[in-house]
DNA sequence: TTTTACTACTTGACAAAGCCAAGTAGTGGG
DNA sequence: CCCACTACTTGGCTTTGTCAAGTAGTAAAA
């Protein structure tokens, strides 16, 4: 898969996955992998970032399965920034997506 | 506009529109910017590297409005790119999509 | 005829974001 | 005790787009 088609979608993805639920780190890499091929050294630093930009809080819980898990949890910064950032993809896909479509009818 | 939406797709773009007729730098910029907003900066270096990559090939053409023109062709390899390219876009644009849409009626 | 505006192309320094690989740790099973 | 799996971190790299500045040609205005 093109890599650099994923360049800011990530961001929108893991932000609406917590947008439901809190979620940790190496889960959220398994539900984006869902959706988009992607592994640990992407989706880590996404988290950081956004966290450092205040669109996250995180807590720890321990897990009876491994070391203790980081959860992630949406703020109200962090949700305006979802529906900001998917009210440009949504733009940004639609217009591309209608070119594309011309280009085909001919 | 989200400036990383449009990494890998101004490649696209710029492949399907060479993909009807030759253009000039120039005259790229303005079609381009019709879809999603660009400037020079961004579409000369793309041009640049695709014509490295042997996607396009190249030909002066004097202009009565200013210097010569330098007009860019598709080659077959480049047509070949074009339709992989834009098989991969499909691809992750719909799985993306999907997912959206799934997030929206929850 | 000099200046201005528009067309046209180039380039260097930079920033942002994803990738790869390696490393650290905790838990539980063989 | 070692291995497998879970979980998180990080440093160096690559790609691609941005900004800004610069070079030039043509033609019309002043």
């Amino acid at each position: 898969m093109d890599t650099q088609f994923k360049k800011g979608v990530l961001e929108l993805i893991v932000l609406l996955i917590l947008n439901k639920t809190d979620k940790y780190g190496y889960e959220l890499v398994e539900e984006v992998s869902k959706i988009v091929n992607v592994n640990e050294g992407t989706i880590y630093p996404i988290l950081k970032r956004l966290t450092n930009e205040k669109y996250f809080d995180t807590y720890l819980k321990e897990s009876k399965e491994g070391p203790p898990r980081k959860y992630y949890h949406l703020t109200p910064l962090g949700n305006k920034r979802k529906r900001d950032l998917l009210k440009e993809w949504k733009i940004f896909e639609t217009s591309v997506n209608k070119f594309i479509k011309g280009e085909e009818n001919e």
